[in-house]
DNA sequence: CCGGATATTTAGAATGATTCTGATTCCATT
DNA sequence: AATGGAATCAGAATCATTCTAAATATCCGG
């Protein structure tokens, strides 16, 4: 655990969103100048790797990734954009047995219209 | 519909697997060698926002497309990495009922490991 | 506390998938 | 045959991400 990890993963604990390798890297050089998007990669996909913390593909754009909690899926709204955790805590359960094989993860991700999007229609 | 076009679809209607856009270019080139990059891209994408195709996202690794057939979902093996289809036919309206919503569409993408793979161990 | 092995960081170059650009070609219509 | 609009082509450009090689930090036994 380097000096640029745990800033990083601070970074990525305090957020209430989403965050792009860009963003972490723009609010890390912040707190420590010196350093390298290359440190931010490093670090986002060891952690990754490690499970604690998730990368989350976006469609036409960077990834995103954000602290592990506990296990989640993703609902992009069409109107804004925005990304936001929903938890369908039977899920994997349900395609077990559906598929009648052991399943080792699944990613969901979930398009509809956001309720505020909803609303202002 | 140009013939460039019916070419890029008639290769993905034909395959019996997911193919990147490389191969795309690949197998239409040996039909149709002035076919540039550029026309497989303008084209998958223009189908894929039609409905015609699907674009599939892969982990670390080139975006793969299929022509569209009815909704289905992926699995990929955690040891060969190959990429197949599965059906839940059941899921997009379980899901909307979990959460209290409409959903417009769903990617579902599952890890396990194949009936091959297993088998092989 | 010291020396050396090992892992990590840094800056910038390189990569690979995809998109953009601007000129050209195709096709349908007049 | 002329016109216009859309699609194609070749290659340059872009963007996210990874790689490289040198410098630095960290860890461990003595």
């Amino acid at each position: 655990m380097t000096r640029q990890r745990e800033l990083i993963l601070q970074i990525l604990s305090q957020s209430d969103r989403h965050l792009t390798a860009d963003e972490v890297f723009f609010l890390a050089k912040l707190k420590m100048p010196s350093i390298a998007m290359a440190t931010v990669y490093n670090n986002l996909n060891a952690m990754n790797e490690a499970g604690i913390i998730n990368r989350v593909h976006m469609d036409g754009g960077a990834d995103c990734f954000e602290r592990t909690t506990d296990k989640h899926d993703h609902m992009i709204c069409d109107v804004c954009g925005k990304l936001t955790n929903v938890r369908f805590p039977e899920l994997q359960a349900h395609l077990q047995s559906a598929l009648g094989r052991e399943i080792d993860s699944y990613d969901l991700t979930i398009h509809c219209v956001c309720p505020d999007c909803r609303g202002r229609r």
